[in-house]
DNA sequence: TTGCTTGTTGGACGATCGTATAACAAGTGG
DNA sequence: CCACTTGTTATACGATCGTCCAACAAGCAA
C-alpha cells in the first residue's frame, strides 16, 4: 500500500473550455428531449453531463444562453443530415430533392426526441427574440435550399417561392405527425406523399393525382 | 370614521362549480397563450382568473388536470371555428372543402397566441398519456372531416386516406410556420397554396402547377 | 334575524428553481 | 518539489413552485 493518500485518483476531470461548453450543450439537448422544457433545469443538465451546476454558469453565463446555443447546435446538426443525404443521393437533381425532402422521415431526423427539443425551443420563440430570430435563420435556410434544388430540376424562377414554401410546410406537416404521434401512418407513407407533391411541382407532363 | 366596517361590499363573488370551471379554463389559455408553457403556474393562473390559487386545487385536483381541461375546451374552440367556416360556405361541396381548409389561416385560428396554446400541450405528449390520448383524438377528428369533405367531392374512397393526410399536414405546416414567424408570408399566400393543393386532388382534368 | 352549508381565502409547508460566491484541487510552468 | 492559475465544486440565498388545510364569509333556508 502506497504511503500518500490511499485513493489518489482525482475528483474531476479539467477539460478544454470548447469541449466543455460541447458536453453541455450536449447534455442539455439529451434532457430537452427526455424531459420537455419544463423539466429542464440547470441542476438536472448539470446532472446528465456530469458536472456541478455551477459550470452552467460560469460557461453561459446563464441557463438561457445554454438554451439558446443548444437551439443552434440542433439546427445545425439537422443541416448535416441533409447534407448527408443529399451527399448520398448523387448528382441527378431530381434524386437530390428526393433525397433531401424525404430525408425528414428517416432518422435521425424522424425522432420523437428531437421534436420535443424542437417544441421546446418553439415556447421561447414569443418571449424571446433571439430565439425567434434563431427560428426565422432556420426556416430561411431550409428554404434556400429548397429553392436551389427545386431551381435545379428546372423549375421557373417565378415559381420558386411558392413552391419552396408548399414543400416545407407539407414536410413539416409530416414530420410534426410522424413525431407527435407515430402508428398514425408511417415514414414510407409521409415519404411517398411527398414525392407526388413533388412530381405536381417538377413533372414536365400533365400529372393528376390518379397517375400515383 | 364610521363604527362599522367602512365597506360592506363583499369581498368575493361566488360562483356555480361549472361556471368557476369554465372562468379557470379560460384563464389557464391566456396564460398558456401569453407566458408559454413555463410561465404557467397555479398563482399566475389564479390571478388571471381573479381568485386565490387555492381554487385550483379545490375544482381541478391539481393544475395538471387543468391543463388537461384547457387542452379539451382549446380544440372544442377550433372545431367551433371550423364549423361556423363550413356553416358559411353554403352547400357546395369544393366551397365547403377550401372553406374548411383556409380556416386555419384567419382568425381565431392563425393565432400566435393558440400556437403558444397548442406547443404547451405538445410539449405534454411525450410525458403524460392523457395528454398524447387528447391530441391523437383531436387529429384524427380533424382527418375525419377532411375525409368526409373531399368524399363529397367525389374524391374515390382509396385515395381519401392519403389525400387528407396530405392536405392536414401542409395545413399544419403553413398554419404553424405562418404562427412562429408571420411576416414571411402572409394568410392570403397560404390560403392560395392550400387551394392549389386541393385542386391536384380534386379536379376532374388533368392538372400541373403552371395551370395556377 | 339566525344558523348552516360550502365556496373561497390566505398562509404554511417542503421542494426546486436560477444565480452568486468562497473554498478546493487539477494541471502546468518554474 | 513548489507555487500559481483557474477549472470545478459545494454551499447559500431569495424567489417561486404545487399542494394542503384551517379559518372565514357569502348566500340561502328557516
Amino acid at each position: 500500500m502506497s504511503s500518500k493518500p490511499a485513493y489518489p485518483q482525482p475528483a474531476f476531470r479539467r477539460a478544454e473550455p470548447d469541449e466543455r461548453r460541447q458536453s453541455l450543450i450536449e447534455a442539455c439537448a439529451r434532457v430537452l428531449a427526455r424531459d420537455g422544457a419544463s423539466g429542464t433545469s440547470v441542476r438536472v443538465i448539470a446532472l446528465e453531463a456530469g458536472v456541478s451546476a455551477g459550470l452552467v454558469g460560469h460557461y453561459f453565463g446563464g441557463v438561457d444562453a445554454l438554451v439558446a446555443a443548444t437551439y443552434v447546435q440542433t439546427g445545425a446538426r439537422v443541416d448535416a443530415a441533409l447534407d448527408e443525404a443529399l451527399s448520398a443521393a448523387g448528382a441527378d437533381p431530381l434524386a437530390r430533392l428526393q433525397a433531401f425532402v424525404t430525408a425528414s422521415f428517416l432518422p435521425p431526423i424522424a425522432d420523437p426526441q428531437l421534436l420535443a427539443t424542437w417544441v421546446a425551443f418553439w415556447s421561447l420563440v414569443r418571449t424571446r427574440a433571439d430565439i425567434a430570430g434563431q427560428h426565422d435563420a432556420q426556416y430561411a435556410g431550409f428554404r434556400a435550399r429548397l429553392e436551389a434544388l427545386l431551381a435545379a430540376c428546372g423549375l421557373p424562377n417565378d415559381q420558386l417561392r411558392r413552391a419552396a414554401i408548399a414543400i416545407s410546410a407539407l414536410v413539416d406537416g409530416l414530420w410534426l405527425e410522424l413525431c407527435l404521434s407515430p402508428g398514425c401512418f408511417t415514414a414510407a407513407e409521409a415519404s411517398e406523399i411527398a414525392r407526388a407533391q413533388l412530381d405536381v411541382f417538377i413533372s414536365t407532363r400533365p400529372v393528376t393525382w390518379k397517375d400515383r
